[in-house]
DNA sequence: TCAAAAGTGTTGCAGGTACACCCATGA
DNA sequence: TCATGGGTGTACCTGCAACACTTTTGA
């Protein structure tokens, strides 16, 4: 007997670093561990539709941006049962993130990319191939701007980029790269109360964003 | 009841055209139609391992580039059954294909990737999506050689470039791009009975292959 | 008036693009 | 000697990398 699960890799982005939403596991097998949120597949449901499902028990957020990973097959990554996970990725902004009833602060965590606790079953593999993937994507669609809240400023999506790509970037350069793709609208907001001259706040051109994303892009940093 | 499948996407490269070997159903649902090699999955077997067995069985190859495309779950994607299927795509030398017994002519053949006759299930999106991660792949890490025979002239290796991205390129400047690599070694043989002047014939350095491999690379066609 | 971060102008250089020409072979 | 495809030299030009300076705010 084989069974199927799907798992979800759900990045945020919160002071400055690349988070993962982790939960403990209260069941056995390995219980009070930290684990991807995710559950068994239901034969009624879409892979698809089953990750979006678990993404709106956690967040209460539906549409949002989710590409799948991969299947994972070993035979022993599950103990005592022959379990196939197939995963996702899904990129959010964290404000909008509420936790569920049900779900409580003690159950539930934001951890930093680079500094993950001990992880159930293979779920730190898992991660990997998904930060790995999202590294790859960022360059390639504009999706890396999922993960910000609608008004930013461009020091916010260059630590974004930072906190991906783990690399440093050049101020002057990415500004003159990010301006060149038109994607940016300027809200006539700045930021308040910093002391220092306030940044510029910015929101997406929806439309260009669209059509970017269909063309393709490549954001060579 | 839910069952997994893997279904292999065997791409070739041959009379300077990129190829995917398919096979013709001879059993329910969908007989007569042409469809990827594949089979329903044992839960005593890896996913991984299951690809490499329905390639084996087909070609009598191993050790052969494999990597996995995704999972497709559609709920209908096969009438009757939920049947999950995780596919692989496979980069074999054409010329050390050879059809095993029990494979006669008549059930498999080799079919060019931008024509491609009916296919069962979901499979002409999954080739689609295999031809893209190709495409990608291509570029990113040498695994195109992959698909050429040992000796090669380059002018085989930018028909296959070509057949692979289907566009053209520049000759001149594909054969900088090549050899800056440094990836490559003359075998001091030529051309033989052609009415032109023959190409020189070259072979891979095996161990710059495999660092390219390691390191990753970016080939700006 | 000072500290801190926002925001911009410019120049040199690497490397990609494009083009045209010569070479070796069989018929 | 001609047709065919193999093989190379080079000049232009785009566009990325690197750097330093001005601006605006709160304290």
């Amino acid at each position: 007997m084989i069974y199927n699960s799907v798992d979800c890799v759900i990045f945020g982005f919160k002071d400055e670093k690349l988070k993962v939403l982790l939960i403990k596991r209260n069941n056995e097998p390995q219980k009070g561990l930290m684990a991807l949120p995710g559950d068994f597949l239901d034969s009624e449901v879409s892979i698809y539709a089953s990750a979006q499902n678990t993404l709106k028990e956690l967040t209460s957020l539906e549409n949002i941006y989710l590409e799948q990973i991969r299947a994972f097959g070993e035979i022993d990554r599950y103990p005592g049962k022959r379990v196939i996970t197939i995963s996702y990725y899904a990129l959010i902004n964290i404000e909008h993130y509420t936790p569920q009833a049900g779900y409580t602060a003690e159950k539930l965590e934001w951890c930093d990319i680079d500094s993950l606790p001990k992880l159930a079953f293979d779920h730190k593999e898992i991660i990997a191939i998904a930060h790995k993937r999202l590294k790859r994507r960022v360059r390639t669609e504009p999706i890396g701007f999922n993960l910000l809240p609608e008004k930013f400023s461009l020091t916010n999506l260059q630590q974004l980029y930072e906190a991906i790509l783990q690399m440093e970037l050049n101020k002057r350069n990415f500004r003159t790269k990010i301006n060149q793709m038109k994607l940016l609208i300027d809200t006539g907001k700045k930021q308040e109360n910093v002391a220092h001259k306030p940044a510029k706040l910015y929101r997406f051109d929806e439309n260009i964003y669209e059509k970017l994303k269909e063309e393709g892009f490549y954001f060579n940093l």
